[in-house]
DNA sequence: AGACAGTTGAATTTCTTTAACAATTTTTTA
DNA sequence: TAAAAAATTGTTAAAGAAATTCAACTGTCT
């Protein structure tokens, strides 16, 4: 699942996460504390979807002993600066993944083997354009999911 | 929120979504319940989207003594048969609409009224054929979502 | 340095959804 | 038509996610 394209190479410089989080928290009158900051550094070391639980995990073996309470306090906070979003609800809980520094794309999943293929494609782009002018919304993100079944296992389906 | 078209005057006759069902469940060798009856009758006599506990009272308001979890047990089923299909999960609860004999749309979504407003888009479908060719998926439906800020919510806010 | 307001972790609570189970109903089989 | 097999129901309990409460603590600002 390569999802991610790091500002590194010829790409424009990206001004890291952290520091639009900080500014964020500034902004908004909030502090910035060591705990958010281990929360945050540690969602944009993952490279791919995450959720509450495995992030939680990845920090206490990493020994940084933080509640799960602070990642729920933390999330919504990264929602609203636009850093991460709510990619789909699964086995009972919300996933999320990356947002800025993310060329916006499409998620693809099978119903049957639960992999999630992930595609971009320009009319999205011209879609939400044209909605928002036609609608008079002023739009954040999107989220567009095909839902269906992999050709793996479609193959293994004899029906 | 205009969401539906019965199919009625000059369209096309549509199978009603009860044999639908009645069809599928026969086919899975399960059985068509009085409950599981009821259950499917009310969730089409909803012409918007719905969750499970709006069903509930809605049932019980008109004196339909049924179990929440006999909800709960028949949505997967109504799921699987292709008559509803997951919206989004909200405030803590999925919320579901109907798929069967409504035109693929997409949503619009603002965070802060939760107001929901929904467009086709011709280029929806031509995307979701190209993807299911290029990947080699087979594909069930899509989930298309917008999300930002309403016109009004956009008015009210001075800054 | 001191005051204020925001934050944390632990425990608790709320709420959704699933599961277990005994009683019941339907279907199948003989 | 009766007995056996299988599925379904409601109730109750359980599991789990997410939000909340609160006392202790800690940045931030002056």
């Amino acid at each position: 699942m390569a999802r991610t394209k790091k500002g590194k190479g010829q790409e424009p410089e990206q001004v890291p996460e952290i520091d639009i989080f900080r500014e964020y928290i500034r902004r908004k009158g909030l502090r910035f504390t060591p705990e958010r900051e281990i929360i945050v550094r540690e969602i944009f070391e993952i490279h791919d979807h995450f959720d509450v639980d495995e992030l939680y995990l990845r920090l206490r073996n990493k020994g940084k002993k933080l509640s799960k309470a602070s990642i729920y306090r933390t999330i919504p906070l990264l929602k609203d600066c636009g850093l991460i979003q709510e990619v789909y609800h699964e086995d009972g809980h919300m996933h999320y993944e990356h947002v800025y520094g993310h060329e916006p794309h499409a998620h693809l999943r099978c119903l049957t083997c639960r992999r999630v293929d992930e595609f971009t494609d320009e009319r999205l782009r011209e879609i939400e354009r044209d909605v928002s002018e036609r609608f008079g919304y002023r739009l954040t993100g999107f989220r567009f999911e095909l839902i269906g079944y992999c050709p793996e296992c479609l193959k293994k389906e004899i029906s």
